[in-house]
DNA sequence: TTCTTATCTCCCTGG
DNA sequence: GAGATAAGAA
């Protein structure tokens, strides 16, 4: 009989269906808010507890790195949390510090560190570090487990160089963007080279094809992957070879999928393949102790440039499901309750997604009651918006002490928009940028990390181009075509030519002195690679190559700066090791190509958070800016004569709405830079799609206030007594089950029906008594 | 070979 | 308007 959980409290009945599911497809569809992936991670928690599923049977797809890490902290959150009550009859929080520490730790061990959870990406490229090896290539290519991940940059170096030196084409007619963006597509529907010229047979089509046959030449001769090669190599493995196949489908037999209606065809077949087994007919599909439980909301679908297909969420039910319709089936359940926005931010938004016409309409019912009052400001241009975000900010932070400003997010449509916006607030606002220019993308960084790669596969072309001049150490491009051209008519990599000195002596001239001390550095590093710790090994090439020493003599501003961000790369290195429990250049420099900027989001720091709106997919905010309504930026000018992709930029809107838990600003300027040049811009249309009597076109006051709220007085001086109800902001009605401290110090225990006990500060968050 | 200056391209979204 | 890149000078 299953244990009954105490966590189950913090779930409706329709979430509980979805969490108490144990075997077979189960789809869970919803609108945004509504708890879909709190019914995930219980669900997994659920598993182990109740089913005594093994841990590392479970398989769970999110979308971004940190979605996953979030998920893994909740499960052992819920596992400590039993410990505590099992070992020490107390609740977690109510335990002294280093029993805490101690129970995590223990959940850590036992239960979390053994579970698949991660993105597509990540959890695939763990499994090619263990089978790339038995992957058979139809052209013949090979890779071996030490492979580099090519991070986009990478890979459009990689096209450009193929276009412009081996293929002689001008570039301008086919950028070497397109060009990869055309591959990158290509490669997510699964097609080879030959299937793009088939698909296109014209002269744009034989280009495409001819760059994209040579660019997985020279992955495979650099033993690197692309992001689109995690996936789609996997799938083919899997495809390809049943005893493969076999091992991992008994490995995973509960599989997961977060924001599932963002996943793409590949994607959906390495699903499928795992799930069952290859085996295409659904009724032959046995299930026991077997489950296949995705979540996601169409209207959420907000991927199709990177070929994602919400078309797959619709069609689970026939692939897997039951295809009964949806009262009589048992392999669906809807969830309706939204319990993140207050009740008018939920109307614009529903109203505003009812204009999309490729939609089935769903029921998102409010909970929380209607809140404060939706701005819409026309600014004059886009520095006089940003002026209107920071006069908001702080008059809402003033009135507001209970708000910190970790509690605001500002989402635009692209990047381009942050700068005007930072420079508005820097000097009032702490901040923090989420996108842009990724930590991992920064000079100096890529500089190290080529450093590194090159020594743990030397195969790597693009790295050891990338550095044997940097820092300059005077050796030219004309040496570097020498050698370039020696190792390409002996088909052998470049790195075996200039590893080798007889060969450097004859080819490289004046230069070869130099080529082989760099050779001989390198080759000193790569033969203590498994003695030394990966950060001592960064710190020491690092020192050795003089690349520190050059940026300490240039002795700049900025210079500086990419001395503090090596040192950061120190403290990423050190901390990977210890979460991971792996000291591994390998393993750290795998994390490091699929590192996303959104990973350094941290809702602890106090800083109101800038991103795009694609970024906040999955997050909330209390206080939500919503930038740049304005035809042509939001929606976009390239989405404007496809009806399809209009209806994307509107699902973007609606997810950006949605971020919004207690309220949102909307603004658009009449007048914005572009490239330069000052542009006229209208409103945009989603803005006469939203309900007119929700929305307040008026300057909002400069002192606004919380309306519905009555007043919540900061009580220190309070006598707070165990029994107390009380109203919190966040987590709504409780009741005071402990008194902790007393004086100033005093803290409280709250019960909070369906959330959990909370560790409250009465003298931060404001509590009022009931 | 490296540094400086003029010209050109680009920004829509990301693992 | 910035960052990348190509051409020209030391
Ligand atoms: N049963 C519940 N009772 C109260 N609050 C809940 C419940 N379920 C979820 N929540 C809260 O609602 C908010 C949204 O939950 P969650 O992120 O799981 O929703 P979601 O459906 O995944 O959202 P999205 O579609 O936007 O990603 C969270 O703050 C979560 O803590």
């Amino acid at each position: 009989m299953p244990v009954e959980t105490d966590f189950l409290d913090g779930l409706n009945e329709s979430q509980r269906q979805a969490v108490q599911h144990f075997c077979g497809p189960l789809l869970v569809v919803a609108g945004a808010g509504s708890g879909k992936t709190r019914a995930l991670t219980y669900r997994i928690a659920y598993l182990i507890l109740n089913h005594q599923v093994n841990p590392e049977n479970i398989l769970a797809v999110t979308f971004t790195n940190k979605a996953a890490k979030e998920m893994k902290e909740r499960i052992e959150l819920i596992f400590a949390q039993r410990l505590a009550q099992e070992k020490e009859g107390e609740r977690l929080e109510l335990l002294p510090e280093h029993k805490q520490v101690k129970l995590r730790s223990r959940a850590y061990q036992d239960i979390t560190k053994h579970l698949w959870i991660g993105t597509f990406h990540s959890l695939f490229a763990r499994i090619l570090r263990q089978d790339i090896n038995k992957y058979q290539d139809p052209k013949g290519y090979q890779w071996d487990r030490n492979f580099t991940i090519y991070d986009e940059s990478d890979a459009q170096s990689l096209v450009k160089n193929i276009v412009t030196k081996q293929l002689n084409l001008d570039d301008k007619k086919f950028n070497p963007r397109y060009l990869r963006y055309s591959i990158s597509n290509a490669k997510n529907q699964g097609f080879y080279p030959e299937d793009v010229l088939a698909q296109q047979p014209n002269y744009r089509g034989r280009v495409i094809s001819e760059v994209y046959q040579e660019y997985q030449a020279q992955l495979a001769s650099n033993n690197a992957l692309d992001f689109d090669d995690l996936i789609l190599i996997p799938a083919r493995l899997f495809s390809q070879n049943e005893s493969i196949l076999g091992y991992w489908h008994k490995q995973f037999q509960h599989i997961l999928v977060d924001e599932y209606q963002d996943t793409n065809r590949i994607q959906y077949q390495l699903i499928n393949l795992l799930a069952t087994n290859g085996e295409p007919k659904k009724q032959n599909l046995n299930w026991e102790n077997r489950s296949i439980f995705v979540v996601g909301d169409a209207d959420q679908s907000i991927y199709s440039f990177r070929m994602a297909d919400f078309t797959i969420l619709l069609e689970f039910q026939q692939d897997f499901g039951d295809g009964l319709p949806d009262d009589d089936t048992r392999t669906m359940v809807k969830l309706e309750e939204n319990y993140r926005s207050r009740e008018n931010i939920l109307e614009v938004a529903n109203t505003l997604i009812e204009n999309n016409s490729e939609r089935i309409d769903k029921i998102l019912k409010p909970t929380r009651g209607y809140g404060e009052e939706i701005y819409c400001y026309k600014a004059e241009n886009e520095i006089e918006e940003g002026q209107f975000i920071r006069r908001q900010l702080l008059t809402l932070q003033n009135e507001n002490p209970e708000l910190n400003w970790g509690d605001f997010a500002i989402l635009y449509r692209t990047n381009a928009q942050s700068r005007v916006i930072e420079e508005a607030i820097r000097d009032k606002i702490p901040y923090q940028i989420i996108g842009g220019l990724k930590f991992y993308d920064r000079k100096e960084i890529k500089d190290a990390l080529a450093y590194l790669r090159l020594l743990t596969n030397p195969n790597d072309t693009v790295s050891l181009l990338r550095i044997i001049n940097t820092p300059r150490r005077g050796i030219g491009q004309k040496t570097i075509d020498q050698l370039i051209s020696a190792s390409q008519e002996l088909g052998v990599p470049l790195w075996e030519i200039i590893r080798d000195e007889t060969s450097v002596n004859t080819l490289a001239g004046r230069a070869s002195k130099k080529v082989n001390e760099f050779a001989k550095l390198i080759q000193r590093y790569q033969a203590n690679l498994d003695q030394l710790p990966a950060v001592e090994i960064l710190d020491g090439i690092l020192s050795e190559s003089g690349y520190r020493q050059d940026l300490q003599n240039q002795g700049t501003d900025e210079a500086e700066n990419r001395i503090e961000n090596l040192k950061e790369l120190d403290s990423a290195m050190t901390q990977f090791a210890e979460e991971n429990e792996d000291n591994s250049l390998e393993g750290f420099l795998a994390n490091a190509a699929l590192a996303s900027d959104l990973d350094n989001l941290n809702e602890k720091e106090e800083k109101v958070s800038l991103m795009t709106l694609h970024a906040a997919k999955g997050l909330e905010f209390p206080v939500v800016f919503m930038v740049g309504l304005e035809q042509g930026l939001f929606p976009n000018r390239r989405t404007l004569d496809d009806p399809a992709a209009l209806e994307e930029e509107r699902r973007l809107c609606y997810v950006g709405i949605t971020r919004a838990q207690e309220q949102l600003f909307i603004s658009h300027a009449e007048e914005r830079r572009l490239w330069g040049s000052r542009e006229p811009a209208i409103p945009s249309q989603f803005l006469s799609e939203l309900p007119e009597e929700l929305v307040n076109y008026s300057s909002p006051p400069i002192k606004p206030r919380r309306q519905e709220k009555k007043d919540t007085k900061k009580d220190t001086g309070q006598n707070w007594q165990v029994g107390d109800r009380v109203f919190h902001k966040t987590f709504g009605e409780g009741t005071v089950t402990h008194v902790l401290g007393n004086g100033e110090k005093t803290n409280l225990a709250v019960q909070f029906p369906g959330i959990g006990r909370k560790i409250i500060d009465p003298k931060i968050a404001s509590l009022e008594l009931i």
